[in-house]
DNA sequence: CCCATAATTGAACATATGTTCAACTATAAG
DNA sequence: CTTATAGTTGAACATATGTTCAATTATGGG
């Protein structure tokens, strides 16, 4: 609940741009949609392990030793990257091996990298 | 420094994977960098403000009606999205207005926007 | 000069996030 | 069956993040 207490009291300057812009506003769902889904890039330990799987498939033990980090740690992370479908794994024998199954977030991962190398 | 305490001991179970990807690995600082660069949007609210401001200039007091929030908890924001060099401002009389200014994040945030609206 | 308004700021607060540690499961070898 | 290894998990912990609240700055009107 809004109780506009610290909320500018004009309410608006220019009510009509004010109107159109409410008009064609994100919804909160899709706000928290497309938030949440930069939020999966934006941890460095996330997005180097999605750079290793854009080369190789990789068992959690590799991703540990290329990352130089426990494998616990990157189990936690790849439990983020398994729920938000962005990795999918294959069991053989003892070991779990990871790879990307999102070309979607791919491209939106290359177009940031793009974008800090230019 | 890493102890490898936690480590897996064999180090990696395929060395030759392993060498490879760490030669083509993100350096630290730009995986921080990449992640830096997605977690500006990685905010709902700030997400809804490059939304409001992609159509508009607009003024704090405009932009905290549209949002239903605080003009200080948006001030806050703007203070991040300005410092990101995101947002640049314009003062005129005792009102600020605010409007983009990197056509790069916006083709990301633009990028993400299909992704959820497919 | 005094007051009202737009906006910014810092501190406090609650919540979210990432890593560590230890315990646990699963699989395979002897 | 026992042991070793790969991986997962939950709790604890420290840190980061976003909003609120109160105080402050800046601008303009009477």
């Amino acid at each position: 609940m809004n109780t506009h207490h610290d909320v500018c009291q004009v309410r608006s300057v220019d009510k009509k741009k004010v109107r159109a812009v409410m008009k064609s506003m994100l919804t909160d769902q899709e706000a928290v949609h497309l938030s949440e889904t930069f939020s999966v890039l934006a941890d460095p330990t996330r997005t180097k392990i999605i750079y290793a799987l854009s080369s190789e498939e990789l068992c959690v033990c590799d991703i540990a030793g290329i990352l130089g980090m426990s494998v616990s740690a990157i189990s936690h992370q790849l439990r983020i990257l398994r729920n938000m479908r962005l990795v999918k794994f294959r069991k053989e024998a003892k070991m779990v091996y990871y790879s990307l199954d999102d070309a979607h977030i791919t491209t939106l991962f290359n177009e940031g990298l793009n974008h800090i190398r230019e």
